[in-house]
DNA sequence: CACAAGTGAATTGTATACAATCAAAAGGAG
DNA sequence: CTCCTTTTGATTGTATACAATTCACTTGTG
């Protein structure tokens, strides 16, 4: 007797919305995993380096809107990457607050090496 | 000259497909963070009681790939709320490999207290 | 029963992720 | 110029997230 309607739990995991969205981001993110170790990034290093390809010198500011990420997760990221030399982190001259943020020569390198992670990926995910 | 299909980079952050998918699920988990403020229970914390709603009593193995969440992950969380006393730790009588995770009335109260919640973010999420 | 192989959890190590707080520097108002 | 406010980054603390390893317990297999 009892219709659809009434069956229907707001609280059961598999009738939210958000949880599916929560669980495919993670996948993705396990799915680029194995190209990204051929190029010993992580994915957080790898979209933060798609910024600096594509902009070559950024403010940090700009870089953290870019990547919705605050500076507890992107500080530690451009430390890592200037350790690895993909990147300068540098004060700017003009207002001392400002982080300058450059691509390496060593750092233009690695775009050769991901050209191809879109392709395998689009291929994976269909 | 360029065409449209010439000029499209796969290497830029913008023509990504998983980078708004991973973008947006952290959106959804922060937009849900006031509401389980109140209710003093963490994202992850939220979904395990999900599971735990609707089963009353799960053997580990079984809400670890309900969650999608390995042991790392889940060995604390369950930990934690064990100490919040939401739930119940317990070996299996007849495979003492096997934990047991059983829902306490605590943590059947906080359903009440979590019921409005869907509602909430549906209205927040259009 | 003895022992090898397998399974389920826990632990360890590294990397995110973000709120809250702090510190340095810049930009005013008087 | 001096105090006050704002802005930008860094730091701290807590909580995920997962690969790799380890440990305890079961289950074959002889």
């Amino acid at each position: 007797m009892n219709s659809k309607q009434e069956d229907f739990d707001p609280l059961k995991l598999e009738n939210q919305l958000c949880f599916p969205m929560y669980a495919c981001a993670k996948e993705i993110v396990r799915r680029y995993r194995p190209y990204l170790d051929e190029l010993g990034i992580t994915y957080t290093q790898y979209i933060t380096m798609m910024v600096m390809w594509e902009h070559e010198k950024i403010i940090s500011t700009d870089l953290s809107a870019y990547l919705h990420l605050d500076y507890g997760t992107l500080t530690p990221v451009l430390k890592k990457l200037e350790t690895m030399g993909m990147i300068k982190r540098k004060r700017s001259a003009k207002d001392e607050r400002l982080l300058e943020i450059e691509l390496t020569d060593e750092g233009r390198d690695l775009r050769e090496k991901a050209g191809l992670i879109p392709g395998k990926m689009s291929g994976l995910l269909g």
